[in-house]
DNA sequence: TTGGCAATTATGCAAGCGTATAATTTAGGC
DNA sequence: GCCTAAATTATACGCTTGCATAATTGCCAA
């Protein structure tokens, strides 16, 4: 008579957390293919029964996890912030060097960022959750970016200000990808200034650091 | 007594070629686990034993689908380069729109895409594919970058024309896969200006049209 | 100490998956 | 016009998947 696995009972917060890391885990390491529940509750050290009790379909869960990713990707970058001056220019420069360095820039959330990208175009909540976040994002940028701009006495015109905070964000995205997927072709210090150097110009304004 | 569907017989290549086709369209269509056996055979009109006539294994077509949307779309973005203008301002400005405007923004190529880049980090083969059209894309806009300096009489430095290259290249990858994750957020023609603007500030430079 | 209830495990199920293999049809050489 | 080899269809098998449900356990209030 094989005894029943003990287990212990956790909040539910802590769980679905758990969860949530497991599968991403799970992504990271073999795509969304290998992301089955079971993987997942093995990752998780549960039984595959549980993920249920807290997610009601996988597809949930799935969910959950790329909202928990792009929000982290996106206080990653603001994080640091609070260390640097209140100067408008120098936190512009900052937030810029941070969403282009490690850890930010880093392989494995590269892989997770792809793998949510794929489910975007046909999955309502994870398009849901892509725009929040992008905007989010995109916002913060903006604002940032119209303070520096009157720091420097040019304030932006009403249309400018969303056209540079459009162009920014794919500035970071792209070069966020670009040092993700080949780290070895760029040193840390290189892309860093590049950023800097292309706001610079984008903003015609003149950056700390 | 059901009669055997009848049917054609057809070239090894032209099979094979169908087959690799209904295979993109499927993983455009529903991502990966939407690319199963039968949908293949189903979209290529034949059925799914003969599949594994042609492929050994549903790995092996997966393999051949992804070197052929690779090469593919390396082997358009050059040819289009020829349709440019010779005038290297309007060549460099007529690039970059092409980037950011259909047919070059499309959900079905940002669906392929994001499913390739999600295997560049564990597969070897295709990290070495990315790699090698990543360079080739980017020295191209390189030397058009270079040429309408000169053009406009200002000639970059050594570096500079690196760091120009690496910026452009990463600012059209973002602005493409924001124009065809979130296609209702933007008119055509305002992405198209937000990208032209953005590179006469980067580069310093007045763009045609 | 002990109920009781929610958290967790355990088991089962139907559907879809990739693959194997046998049966049949097509097309071309003779 | 048939005969043969290859192309294609048809069928079946074992496995994994997501999901459902019953059985048990841990924990807290009384």
């Amino acid at each position: 008579m094989n005894a029943r696995r003990p287990y212990k009972r956790e909040g539910e917060e802590a769980r679905r957390a758990a969860l949530i890391r497991a599968t991403l885990d799970c992504i990271a390491e073999g795509g969304p293919q290998a992301a089955t529940v079971r993987a997942i509750a093995l990752k998780a050290g549960v039984t595959q029964g549980l993920i249920r009790h807290y997610f009601a379909t996988k597809e949930e869960l799935i969910a959950a996890a790329h909202e928990t990713l792009m929000t982290g990707l996106t206080e990653g970058s603001l994080a640091r912030l609070d260390d640097l001056p209140a100067d408008p220019l120098a936190r512009l420069a900052g937030f810029i060097g941070n969403a282009v360095s490690p850890p930010v820039v880093d392989p494995r959330a590269m892989a997770l960022w792809a793998a949510s990208m794929q489910l975007v175009p046909r999955d309502p909540a994870m398009r849901a959750v892509h725009e929040a976040t992008y905007l989010a994002f995109r916002d913060r940028l903006e604002a940032m970016i119209a303070q520096a701009l009157r720091a420097a006495g040019k304030a932006p015109g009403p249309g400018e200000s969303r056209a540079f905070a459009i162009a920014g964000n794919a500035l970071l995205d792209g070069l966020w990808i670009e040092a993700s997927l080949l780290p070895e072709h760029f040193t840390e210090g290189e892309m860093k200034s590049i950023a800097i150097k292309a706001f610079e110009r984008l903003l015609d304004l003149k950056l700390p650091e």
